[in-house]
DNA sequence: TTCGTTTATCGTCGATTAACGATTGCAAAG
DNA sequence: CTTTGCAATCGTTAATCGACGATAAACGAA
């Protein structure tokens, strides 16, 4: 583990990062989605809604799951997953955050 | 321009996609926030707050820029940056439809 | 014009991402 | 026990990212 210039930052910041990047893919997004639609959360339906391969499908609801949004559990053959409520909690606490310190700017920049 | 398979996503799951893509370092954060904070704007000035080199800073000002975040307006041989009022607000509505759209679940999933 | 200041771009490097097919692992069904 | 079906992992490839130093471009001042 070397040190990264990442790590120059705040905690929240790389926090709110990390979580960004993970909605930082179209498929990603249409995967919450779904979770949030449906509560059907079996891998299968979504290789069969989403326009990629399976093992695709599976890379991005293992990056997803390492962000902390999604968690997954075995169904016998098949895998259940859903949207983690602890993590998605935290992950909207960072987002509402940032949409309060950006506000709708009242005026222009002086600039 | 070859056909992706990122094309076959709805418009609203792509533009969410490269928001939050933009949103995805904690440099791009912080230049964010500093923006909000201080009126200030100058690239000079972020240089200095930032612990990564000026060439990164400009590039990851150039990034924020594509995404339509951020702005940059020529000021004689410095140039002044500023949040861009109409991306973000763009930028806002998608994210809080997202939030809405994934509210905090109110009861466990199914599996 | 020449110089100093400020910012953007170039070129490079290693690391990471996105995608796929093929393979493996596992649990239920037969 | 063997087969079947689902999902994760492996291995590969091309592309993108993140960072830096060096260079170029633009401008104001001397």
């Amino acid at each position: 583990m070397a040190l990264h210039k990442r790590d120059q930052f705040t905690s929240s910041e790389q926090q709110l990062a990390v979580i960004a990047k993970a909605l930082g893919h179209p498929a990603r997004i249409a995967i919450l989605q779904l979770l949030a639609q449906r509560q059907s959360c079996v891998c299968g339906e979504l290789v069969t809604e989403l326009p990629i391969a399976q093992s695709t499908v599976s890379q991005h609801l293992k990056e997803l799951k390492a962000a902390g949004l999604v968690q997954g559990e075995v169904d016998g053959p098949r895998v259940c997953y859903c949207i983690d409520r602890a993590g998605w909690a935290r992950a909207r606490h960072l987002l509402s955050g940032l949409l309060a310190d950006l506000p709708e700017p009242a005026a222009a920049c002086a600039c």
